[in-house]
DNA sequence: ATGGCAAAGTAGCTTTGA
């Protein structure tokens, strides 16, 4: 039996956050780190941090967007394409036999703006490709930035908007979740209240007003080696911190 | 009071985020 711990971070650019995002790695007790929203293109990204040990695939772009996957041992890339547009999104990578899909889900805006079109778009195709993975492999761990709220006791209780909860949001990501996918939190965390976003404005983190929008997916095969999830709030506490925290879930696997 | 902040691109502002 081993360990297998995968985190997520957006990081809202990792120029700013490199030394927290090398302090994390330094730790060493994450086999995968996915990251979120980098706002650098590939030349640009820290690749210094390959001294702690970790391998990195980028997938970057100007200003806006980009993911990249962290790994303390091999790591090979699949595809960082899922809609043919030039948003950097997405980054399908190998792990021995599992398969560790990054996401930075579109933001969507407001109900009558394109993005939130563009997102459901997004969505349904991530639905689809997740679908066609299935069919040649069992390891499947889907996390990053979703940008949608799963259920009401994942926004603070004065959240009064649809956004990021609207039925068709969540139609979406319910129908990810029936293609056999556990929500590795509230797996292990059934009623708990705790958030992994909170806006830089309006004293939101002091005030725990935030939302749990970072999310963790186990396809079957793993949600059933599945012994712990948490919410890292310090790195919230950091004094230059990006408005996401750290997000990890922990497998015993076989 | 969804607003107040933060980051990037760029050079006084705008766009984006959620």
């Amino acid at each position: 039996m081993s360990i297998f711990t995968v985190g997520s971070w957006n990081i809202n650019s990792i120029k700013v956050r490199t030394e927290q995002v090398k302090d994390l790695l330094r730790e060493n007790f994450l086999d995968i780190l996915a990251l979120q929203e980098l706002k650098s293109i590939n030349e640009n990204f820290p690749y210094y941090l390959r001294q702690t040990g970790y391998e990195v695939i980028v997938n970057g772009q100007k200003q806006y967007n980009g993911v990249a996957t962290l790994a303390n041992s091999s790591i090979k890339e699949l595809t960082n394409t899922l809609i043919d547009d030039n948003q950097a999104r997405f980054l399908v990578t190998t792990h021995d036999d599992i398969i560790i899909v990054n996401v930075y889900v579109p933001n969507g805006q407001s109900l009558d703006s394109d993005k939130y079109q563009y997102k459901l778009q997004w969505l349904s195709k991530l639905h689809d490709f997740l679908q066609e993975l299935q069919k040649n492999h069992s390891k499947i761990i889907v996390l990053g930035d979703f940008n949608i709220i799963k259920e009401d006791l994942d926004a603070y209780p004065e959240y009064s908007y649809e956004m990021f909860r609207s039925p068709k949001e969540r139609n979406c990501i319910n129908k990810i979740i029936e293609l056999g996918f556990v929500d590795t939190y509230r797996q292990i965390h059934k009623d708990k209240i705790e958030y992994s976003w909170w806006d830089y404005r309006s004293f939101s983190y002091p005030k725990n007003k935030g939302l749990r929008i970072d999310l963790i997916l186990a396809s079957q095969e793993l949600s059933k080696h599945l012994i712990d999830a948490k919410i890292h709030t310090k790195y919230r506490n950091h004094s230059q911190p990006s408005d996401h925290t750290l997000i990890t879930a922990s497998f015993n696997l076989p």
